[in-house]
DNA sequence: ATTGACATACCGACCAGTTGGTCTGTAGTA
DNA sequence: TACTACAGACCAACTGGTCGGTATGTCAAT
């Protein structure tokens, strides 16, 4: 049977995947070594050159593959909620539903990459670009949504409140994870939750 | 004389923590290379470890003594301001008045290291917090002003409008580093500013 | 059913280049 | 003499990446 050793190679081909993600979320992708991914996962140096050609290609596929789960696992639900303005409300309300303490520490990781590559890697670059444009143009469906459903005020933009609310989102993990500690996101967070509430119905 | 060779010692040692600050802007301070810091500055590795005795102590002088400059430039004239509230509107209405294109592409050096470094590094991590902690105090105290003088809604908590402010824009700072363009920075803001105008009088 | 050609998946020694850092030495000054 | 300010050869550890080899499987021809 072909199967059993082509999915023992995708096995081996996602375990390099899930460690090296790991690795990077903590190091930052240029000072995370291939070395250090070959230990961890044990696997030889050319099983791993065999499923990579290079250490960027790897991380484009961390990035496509292993951080898309970001959007199912945080922007999905309130991408999907009939109530959009009040999903997003009660995800700064509790974070801790969404994130662990252990990704508040190391950061998004999407953001992570997003600081670190973006001005040296134009791949880095355009992939996260594409997920930032992608939040966004869900998130602004669902506020258009809550507006048409009247559960948010039609004076406000919908436009400018989606992009204040990656804005703030992002601007807060940052300042979290330098502080180490998941009350700095709710610090930072709480001016945003107000005005937010100001726009419901 | 002793003032001429200190003089000039001293000059060495700023001109090696200038091109390094340049260098970590950036590469990042895990990714810049002492060996590159020593040619573009031209001079020898042991006048460099003369004056810094490793490249952890580099680090924490560029932030102490060069980066602090980014106060001073851009938050200094909104914290002075007898209109702080004004003043931030104008910043983020007009932000090629205080930041260049290199920057927004390279992104706020501070920002930068908290990012990298914070999860890592301790002694990093305590004087970038200290960084923030001292923009928010100063930019609280130019809001209580503002509130104080009847330039801004008494109803608005100051404190809360502060750390939405920074938060912004750390984010948006951050968005527009990613996509290397500055028209971003306006697009990620425009939302606080028309929710700051809501708060004057 | 057996054989042999071929591909996949993996192994690990090896490589040139770079890293941060050390050490010995020296020119100028006090 | 002793100290500061520098010079630069040198080093071990590590970097991403290559390359010749092998074990295991597929598949077509016999």
């Amino acid at each position: 049977m072909s199967t059993d050793r082509e999915s023992q190679a995708e096995s081996t081909r996602s375990k390099i995947l899930a460690i090296a993600a790991d690795e990077i979320v903590c190091h930052g992708f240029q000072s995370t070594s291939v070395g250090d991914i070959l230990k961890r996962a044990e696997v030889s140096k050319g099983c791993f050159y065999h499923h990579f050609s290079t250490k960027q290609e790897l991380g484009y596929a961390v990035l496509d593959e292993s951080l898309s789960q970001v959007k199912a696992e945080i922007w999905l639900p309130i991408i999907n909620s009939d109530n959009t303005l009040q999903a997003v409300i009660e995800m700064f309300n509790s974070p801790e539903k969404f994130m662990d303490c252990e990704s508040v520490k190391h950061g998004c990781p999407i953001n992570n990459l997003a600081q670190e590559m973006s001005p040296i890697d134009e791949g880095f670059r355009e992939r996260i670009e594409a997920i930032y444009a992608d939040w966004k143009k869900h998130l602004l469906a669902g506020l258009k949504r809550c507006q048409e459903n009247g559960k948010m005020k039609k004076s406000a933009k919908a436009d400018e409140v989606a992009t204040l609310i990656i804005a703030v989102s992002q601007g807060a993990v940052g300042i979290a994870k330098n502080a180490q500690q998941p009350a700095s996101f709710t610090e930072y967070t709480r001016g945003l939750v107000n005005y937010l509430k100001t726009l419901q119905i």
